[in-house]
This record gives C-alpha cells, structure tokens and sequence, in this order.
RNA sequence: GGUGGAGUCGCCUAGUGGCCGAGGGCGCACGCCUCGAAAGCGUGUGAAGGGCAACCUUCCGUGGGUUCAAAUCCCACCUCCACCGCCA
C-alpha cells in the first residue's frame, strides 16, 4: 500500500512508477481527489462531534429549561454527526478500495518494460555439452521411478502428480539442505499454516490482480496459499518489531498451491509449472532504509545454494512491467534446461519495501520514538522446480542422474538409477 | 456440534450510562539517592489521523442498534478457556 502522506507530497514519484509499470498514471489524481474530500468530511465530522461532547457534558449539569434548550440543540447535532460520520467514511471506504488497487512503487534501477525486457545480470556456469541425446525431466522421472504425472492427473487432475522413490527423496534432502543452510545462516526454521484469512492474502497482495490464481475455500472463508510468503508476512500482523531485533529472518517450508488460471497449454509436460508443489522461502523483515542491502543478501545466499546443486544458471533484474504487484524490484535465478535450450526460473526475490507492512500494519519503532512500517522480503531458497535442472543437467547416457555432492548426505545416494 | 465463562492501554487488573481515553500494579524510560548497583522516592510511559504548536477527533474483540450521551444497555458475529458429544 502506497503511504498518502507521501503521496500529497511527491505524487510525481507514483505516476513515474505507474508509467514504469506500464500501468494508469491518473490513479494518482483520483488518489489525491479523494483523500482531499475525505479529509474535508473528516474535519467537518470532528468540529461536529467536539459540540456534541461539549454539550452532551453540559447536559448532564444543566436543569430546568436550560437542560430542555440543550437537548434540543444535542439532538439536532446527534443527526448531524451521524451524516458527517457516514459522509466520512463512505469517502474513506472509497479511498482505500482504490489504494489497494495500486501496486507498488518501483525502485530506482529497475528495467522499463514487460516480461521480455529484463536485464542479464550474470551467467554462473556453463551449459554442458551432451555427447548423447539428454532426456526431459519427466522422461528421466519415469525412468527412475521418480516421478508419477498419469497417477497424479488420475486421483488430483492435470498438474498434479506424485513424487515417488528417489524423487521423494530428493526433494526431501532438497528442502532439507535448503532449510539447514538457512539455519545456519540464523533463519528461524518456520512450519506455516498453508490455509488463510483474506486479510493475510489481501495484505500480501495476492488478492488484486491475480487473484485467479488463487486457491480459495468459499464455505471457510479461507485460501490456499501460494507461497508461504503469506503466513510469513502475516506472522507479524499488527505488532510493533523491536528495532534491535531488525532484520528478523524466517525460512518457511511449505506446500504451495497455484491454479495457474491462463497458462492452459504452457508447461504441460512435466513438473515445471503445477499446481501444487513445495517451497523453502526466505522472509525478511528490516528498516526500510536497508532493505536494498537485505534484497542483496537474500539474492546471495539463492545463488549459494544454486551452487549446491551445481547447474548453469543465469540471474535477471526483472522488468517493471513483470513485477508483483507488492515487490519494487525482483531477482529472478534462472536455470539451464538442456531440453529446453532455455532458462527457467528456480528463485525469486523481491523487494516488498513498506507495501506488505502497510497493509499488514507491521511496524518498529525508530530512534524519535515514533512507529513507521518495516520493510518485508522474500526468496526462494529451494522448490520441487528444482529437481527439473538437477535431472537434466546430471542425467547420463544411461539414464541414471549423479546427484551433486553437496546434496548427497541429504538424499543418501550418490547417483539414482533406472528402476528395471 | 452443544452448554457455561471470558475478551479493557506490553502484561495483570479496576471500572454497570455523563466526573472514563480510562484508575491501580508489574514492566519500561528518565531523574534523585549510592563509590556502583539493588531497594526506596519522584516524573513519564498505547495507537491512528488532522493542524504539525497549543489542541481536536477516532479506537475498551468486531459489526450494528438504543440514547442528547455507551467500556458500561440490547442484537449478531469472532476469538479464547472449561466441560460434554463426535471424530482423527
């Protein structure tokens, strides 16, 4: 959520970002119409309502016909309060039903544009060279009795499937490694719920524009999440944070659930894109002013478990256009897939800034003594996604995969092997 | 799912229509005392919005209602606790 103050102040910063976004500048105008006519009836109901307590006191010395006069004159302020209040409120409803329309404002740096005009930041590794046809991910799944999509889509439907054997376990040891290096680097070890109010999708601005993508439970008022960026966010819902304890680092495993409504026809084979799949996700909270610093630290610590599982891969500052709704700039680590001859997206973090926080009312107190909203990140350390690059880009000629050395205590198998 | 009880300022608690945005205790901050600390004493100590200074308004689980006036009365809902039922 956009802070208004700012907002009166600098409304050039909004319209430059909307029109970075390629989004509607003129919110910004409708945004400051508002808010100059809420603030207008607000003032007019608080003059109001300051009588009617005056009188109302002097009501209750009052006697006689003096009493009578004054609640006469109570009694025609008590409806006019009541309209200035609705009057007030109505505006305010109004305001705010248009302020969380509006995304987030996009840090300085970012790319202009859409989907296709991110900017390279750097390639780690090099894409290996096949002396023998390499095998798709489901092809080599099937082979080592990993991966299951004909059952999946038999009990669940299309995009869902079940990980098998050594699939299971590689995800297993996957997640693992991922929460261990999280811990060690002084994450909180979190289990969230996966199912949540509205406000906690709301705040997270899961509910906007892409709310068709979210799972919900109509007869419990509850959804899906899509990541557990949601509970994590939420964790701290109307709390003040102490300052000292800043940045508070939680890393969350969860299953994650996305209807993936329009992407009919894309990514169909395989596990790439699913509905359902689980996550190791880094959540941050920190003074705004470090936020940036803290985007950076999140991004290394992904590419520190990239390394781990040692594929090629590429890292992109994704472009305005292709940003969340909540993240003023996002760090994309894309992955080599041979099959594809492509890249394809394993992390992702974002820099929320104070959108999250505002809307969750998350805040810490600064050094004046006055409370201001923290700013909230997050990062993919590891997903099922990622046994994608790790079958592909270790697959040998016989089918068998080698699994990479750091992963190895955690899967307890050096290389998986076709099944008979 | 049923019955009963409860939700007040970080925590505990007082408060049954106007003198309550709200008293007390704990905690916390500052000061005095002390070589220093503890104890003791004193002062201060919720949040949001508007003017940004005095000050004003809103918030006593949430939403409605009654009233000139609601923490206080009425209704609905939510949450928590206890017991019962049902079921993992």
């Amino acid at each position: 959520m956009i802070d208004l103050r700012t907002l009166r102040e600098n409304p050039d910063v909004l319209r430059h970002s909307q029109r970075m976004r390629g989004e509607d500048d003129s919110v910004v105008d409708a945004l400051l119409d508002l808010d100059e006519r809420r603030r207008g009836a607000l003032s007019r109901f608080e003059s109001l309502r300051a009588e009617q307590k005056s009188i109302g006191k002097s009501v209750s010395r009052a006697s006689g016909e003096e009493r009578d006069a004054l609640l006469g004159r109570a009694k025609e302020l008590a409806g006019q309060v009541k309209a200035a209040e609705g009057e007030a409120e109505e505006l305010g409803r109004k305001l705010d039903e248009l302020l969380y329309t509006v995304p987030n404002i996009v840090e300085d740096g970012v790319p202009p544009g859409g989907e296709d005009d991110y900017v390279v930041l750097e390639h780690v590794g090099t894409p290996r060279e096949f002396d023998f046809e390499p095998r798709d991910h489901l092809t080599l799944g099937e082979m080592l009795g990993a991966i299951d999509m004909e059952r999946g889509a038999k009990v669940s439907g299309a995009r869902f499937f079940f990980l098998t054997g050594v699939g299971a376990r590689l995800q297993l040891g996957l997640l693992n490694m991922a929460m261990q290096q999280a811990i060690e680097a002084g994450f909180v070890p979190m289990i969230p719920p996966v199912l949540v109010k509205p406000e906690a999708m709301a705040g997270t601005g899961f509910l906007g524009a892409h709310a068709a993508e979210v799972y919900n439970l109509p007869g419990e008022d509850l959804f899906l999440v899509g990541t557990s960026e949601v509970p994590m966010a939420a964790y701290h819902a109307d709390e003040i944070l102490d300052l000292g304890g800043l940045p508070r680092r939680y890393a969350g495993w969860s299953s994650c659930f996305r209807r993936e409504a329009g992407s009919y026809g894309k990514d169909t084979r395989g596990i790439i894109r699913v509905h359902q799949f689980d996550k190791v996700e880094m959540f941050s909270y920190c003074r705004l002013e470090d936020a940036r610093e803290e985007h950076q630290r999140l991004l290394a610590w992904e590419k520190e478990m990239l390394a781990k599982i040692d594929v090629p891969y590429r890292v992109i500052d994704t472009a305005a256009g292709d940003l969340g709704s909540s993240a003023a700039r996002k760090f994309d680590c894309e992955a080599w897939v041979p099959t594809q001859g492509r890249y394809r997206e394993l992390t992702s973090t974002s820099n929320c800034t104070d959108f999250q926080s505002r809307r969750l009312n998350v805040r810490t107190r600064g050094e004046d003594g006055k409370t201001r909203p923290v700013a909230t990140l997050n990062g993919t350390l590891a997903t099922t996604r990622w046994i994608v690059a790790i079958l592909e880009n270790h697959q040998q000629a016989d089918g068998s995969v080698v699994v990479p050395e750091a992963l190895r205590p955690y899967v307890g198998l050096d290389v998986l092997r076709p099944i008979a």
